[in-house]
Parts: structure tokens; sequence; C-alpha cells
RNA sequence: GCGCCUGUAGCUCAAUAGGAUAGAGCAACGGACUUCUAAUCCGUAGGCUGGGGGUUCGACUCCCUCCGGGCGCGCCA
């Protein structure tokens, strides 16, 4: 329900416990936070309380009882939104509105448009995601994909709510992973000129590599060939490094995802960045060294065991770069950071945060959302997806298959912390197996009455509101319709507060369904011109939200189908 | 062995943060197009929520325990 009407009602019980009359005399130290739902079955009303509930311990009297009370004081006086209250057992008090106050919801919708469901939450919090953040060791598989579509669709959720939103992509381009890429793509060029060399174990050996090689012969032919020197390493390193880091994010634009910000890992060195903060934890003895390298305690925090941070070598780890990157997002003034990693690297959160908390920062301002992995099945079977032997499934190959919106709908779907399944055949099917195409469907279908609208010179803008009947909307079907558009803000603060994008791609599928139900039985345009027009009032409602729902997911709204 | 995630209809997943009769889609079966797009709708069937204990008005949800699945436990990134 809309904001105003929530605040209203709450009140409106808040008041009614309060002047109640008390058997027991018992004061209310702590009032309970009052909790609204909107019950599943439409028999229990618009809204729901479990006040009574939550009173029967604190006033020592049975809930029934309770709840009894308080509606007879609600009913005390005209409250202006409020058809009537009832109880139901074992002691909730369900709300029925008045219908004016859903009328009132559709023209808040037609007068804010995209705007409407925004909420402020967020209080222009300043807020960091970084996410994907893939070694630029080798093209985007299937499963950064879905890291991918969780964070953008985070962002744009979270900005709907109030948040003030940065997206950002971290290359880690400095450690050993770029000098071994450099060194594989070299020996790759070097058996392709026929040199009997052999590839180095530990190695890329996906066929992207080959590929490589294939692309520096063709430009420089074979002219490196006998200069095994560092100069040759550092050019195949840097070639294979810009190349993939293209890739991958050309990948991500066809993926609809645009980061903010791409930092590099190797300016935290060149800008000096990584040594003072070492020092000062050294310092502040949350450093100690021991066989001839730097620890860190990350134990402090519950990690199984301290860290090395700088190696006896006197070369960082890459965990020493992550703690200057993270204190340098807090320097650059985010108040929230949130990571989203792969599953595999839940190892890797507690001892990130045990780094906040040293560095002085709250621990609950760094979170970490792990995203579990994605099974891909391809004629009913599991497809491998191991990542060193190059045999995964590419995010490309995945786009061109199935599309962008079907791609990023199916990784939204479900909860990040479940273990998905990607189904490529019914992806591909363009039947009702797909909940894309129903919920783009809806919205086409829409599109299509509304047109039809206009042809017979029948139009609905924003100001029309003012004239329409909207109490004619008054079957079943409507109701629920309308209901589930005043939900929506709901839904964008839940999904932004517990960081559940799914939330929206369900209530996406659900309003769809409510539309297709309402579609088959009744009749938008029909004789009845004043109800042809509140009708359209309706679906051009509900119009508006789809399309934003589907925005902040990044799927199209196609206006045909 | 330790840690993180997970176990719900034949399959893929929900369940409003502890709420009312555990719900959707697919698959199965039976219906609905002369009408704004049938990529839709309606109906039938399908469940000891992995097992067992506990917490309370109330548990799929929280706690303990056991069993199964995924992932991780480097001076790799």
């Amino acid at each position: 329900m809309n904001k105003k009407v929530n605040e209203d009602l709450k009140q409106i019980i808040k008041d009614a416990v309060q002047n109640m009359p008390r058997k027991n005399k018992v004061n209310i130290e702590k009032f309970p936070n009052i909790i609204l739902t909107t019950p599943k079955n439409s028999e229990h009303g618009h809204l729901s309380t479990n006040i009574a509930l939550q009173l029967q311990n604190i006033f020592k009297e049975k809930s029934m009882i309770l709840a009894n009370i308080i509606v007879q004081e609600i009913q005390k006086k005209d409250t202006g939104i409020l058809e009537k209250a009832e109880i139901a057992e074992p002691g909730f008090i369900n709300f029925y509105l008045k219908n004016n106050v859903f009328f009132q919801i559709l023209n808040e919708i037609m007068s804010k448009k995209e705007q409407y469901g925004k909420s402020n939450i967020g209080n222009n919090k300043k807020i960091l995601i970084e996410f994907v953040s893939v070694n630029p060791t080798g093209p985007l598989h299937v499963g950064h994909g879905k890291c991918a579509a969780v964070g953008d669709a985070l962002a744009k959720i979270l900005s709907k709510a109030g948040y003030q939103v940065s997206t950002e992509y971290y290359i880690n381009d400095h450690g050993r992973q770029m000098d071994i890429l450099g060194k594989s793509v070299f020996a790759r060029y070097r058996i392709l000129s026929g040199e009997d060399v052999s590839f180095p174990e530990n190695g890329y050996k996906g066929d992207y590599i080959t590929a490589l090689a294939k692309e520096i012969i063709e430009k420089h032919n074979y002219r490196f060939i006998g200069k095994n020197n560092t100069e040759t390493i550092q050019f195949f390193k840097e070639y294979a490094h810009k190349k993939i880091i293209t890739d991958i994010r050309k990948d991500l634009v066809s993926f609809g995802v645009e980061f903010d910000n791409w930092f590099s890992e190797e300016t935290l060195y060149s800008d000096d960045k990584v040594r003072p903060v070492i020092n000062r934890l050294l310092e502040e003895k949350h450093i100690y060294q021991q066989d001839g390298a730097l620890w860190f305690k990350s134990t402090a925090c519950g990690d199984e065991k301290d860290r090395v941070v700088v190696r006896e070598s006197g070369e960082p780890t890459y965990f020493a770069s992550d703690i200057a990157y993270h204190e340098d997002k807090y320097k650059r003034g985010f108040e929230t950071l949130i990571d989203i990693w792969g599953a595999d690297h839940h190892g890797y959160v507690k001892r990130m945060k045990a780094v906040i908390d040293a560095l002085g920062y709250d621990i609950d301002s760094f979170q970490v959302l792990l995203v579990q992995f994605v099974t891909l099945i391809k004629e009913g079977k599991i497809v491998g997806m191991s990542t060193r032997g190059g045999e995964f499934v590419r995010l490309k190959d995945l786009i061109s298959e199935v599309g962008k919106d079907v791609a990023r709908y199916f990784f939204l779907m479900h909860s990040h912390d479940s273990h998905t399944e990607f189904d490529l055949d019914i992806a591909k099917s363009q039947s009702m197996e797909n909940p894309v195409f129903y919920i783009q469907y809806a919205y086409a279908r829409i599109c299509s009455i509304i047109e039809k609208g206009k042809n017979e010179k029948i139009d609905i803008s924003e100001e029309s509101g003012i004239d329409l009947d909207l109490s004619l909307l008054k079957s079943k079907e409507e109701i629920e319709l309308i209901k589930k558009l005043a939900n929506y803000r709901k839904i964008i603060e839940r999904s932004a507060i517990y960081w559940r994008p799914y939330l929206v791609a369900s209530y996406l599928h659900e309003l769809a369904s409510i539309f297709h139900k309402y579609y088959t039985e009744y009749k938008v345009i029909n004789p009845d011109i004043n109800l042809t027009k509140s009708r359209l009032y309706l679906i051009h409602a509900t119009k508006i939200v789809l399309k934003d729902a589907l925005k902040l997911l990044g799927v199209e709204a196609p206006e045909k189908m």
C-alpha cells in the first residue's frame, strides 16, 4: 500500500492501543513495532496486523479479547481510509480499505510515472558495489554472468530506494597471474610458429589463448622468435591483457552492464597506496613479522589463521592489494561497501571483515554478497564448467543463444543464495515455459490495447484522472491489480534492504499474472465509454510499473511481440 | 576434520524476516479463440517442508543433533 496509507493506519492502531481500557493497568514500556502485512488470502482483508498477538504477553490477556477491544477503539471514529476492521483467530486484525484509497494510487502512478515506487530509505547514503572483477586472464563465462546480473540489478534497485550508488570493476592486473598469462600466450605463439617448446604447466590453456597468439602472428609475424626475454614477455602480457579486458567490457555491454568505474590494481602500486597502509597496520600491531614474512592478524575476527600480506621475498600478496583497495574505497567517501563474489571465495570473507575492523571502519559497513554457483543444463545434462581447462560456456555464447533479456532474467529469478540451474532448452524455448516472455507479453498486450484505444480516439493521459469515474473499477480482478501496483514501493524497499533483486523478478511475474487474468476476463475497450476510460487508466498505470520494474532488472519492454 | 551455502509437489523455485488453509511455473490430465495478441486463461491431480528433539499463542523460518548435496580451507588470485 502507499506510504501515507500505511503510516496513517499504523497511527490509528497505535492510538487505539494507547486509548484502550486496560483491565490490568499495565503500562506499555516498550511499544512493539506495528507490523502491517498484505495477507496472501484476500479473505483476510487488504492489510493485516498481529499487534494483539504481540501484546498478549505484555497485557496478560487473550489475544482475541485484545483484538476485539482494539477494533472497538478503532471504530469509534471515522478514519477516512477504513471501510471496516475485523478480528480473526488467533488474534489478527484485518483491515478493509475504502475503494478511493485504491483510486488515489492510480492517480499517484499516473502523475509520478517512472518516479513511482521511489523510496528514500537509502537516505542518499553513498554506497559502492563492486562486482564481476574477473581476472583479466580469460573471457567471462556463465557463472560471471550471474554476478553481473545480480550486481547491476542491485545497483539499480538501491538507486531507486534512495541510495547514491556507484558500481566498480576491480582489475587484478598486478600479480603473477598476469605473468602467467603473458607466458601462456608467448608459448602458444612459439608452438604455432613451429618451435618445439612445451606449454607451461600452470599456463592458461583455453582456446582464447591460441586465438590471441594467432592475432599476434597476423600483426607482428614471427619477429619475436628467439627473443625469449622479459621485454617480449612484457609485450605479450600487455597485449593479452588489453585485448581480454576489451572483450570483457564488450561482453558486459552486450549484457547491459556498464560500470561507473574500472579500478586497476596496478595503480595501487604506482600511486604508492599499498605500503603506507601496511606500515600503519604494522605500527598498530595488526600486522606482525614471522618466518621472514608479514602476517595480518585475521584470527582477531574469527578467521582460521593469520594471513600473509608480504611474502618472504618482499613481494606483496593479492591480499595486500585488497587491504589498500578497500581503504581507498572508504577514502573516496563511500559509507557502505558491497562486494559481490562467487561462492568459491567465501573463505575470504572473514579476513576482509578483519581488515575493515583493523582499518577502523564499522564492520557492518562492509558486506559481501556470495553468489552461489550456476549449473548449466543442456539437453537434460549438466554442462561442465571448469575454469582452468577452458571448457566453460562463455557469457557471450549464452547471450547469442538465448538473448540478453532471457539470460538476465534467468539469473535474477532466484535468490542469489541458492544454487541455481540454468536450463538452456527452457531458456531458448519461446513458449509458455519461459517466464520472460510471459512478462513481456503482458506489456505488449497493454501497448496493443492502448494503441487500439488511440485509433478509436480514446486517449488517456495523467490529467484525465480527474474526470474519470474510477468507482467503475470495482471487480475483484481490478482491485487485485491495483493492490499489486500499490505494493511496488514495498517490494523495492525490501529488495534493497535484503539485497535480493529476485524479489523484483517474482513481483513482475505476479503482476503479469494478475494482468493476464484480468485481460481474459474483461474487455478494456467496450461499449461503455466511461468504463473504457477508467480501465484504460488502470492498464496505463500497470504499464508504467511493468516497464519500470523490467528496467531495474535490465530487461527490455517490447511494445509488440 | 573445520568453515560457508543448501535440502519444500515428479522437476525448477516461492513463502512478505516467526503468522492464518505451505504457494507459483513446468511436466500430466480435462476445458476456453467469430471478440483489445491463445507466447494467454480456467479446472483436476500432486506435500509428515530430509529425520529427530527443543524454544512459544504460532516454526519451512530460530536453537541443538543426525543424514544427504555444493563450495572452500596456499607465502595462488
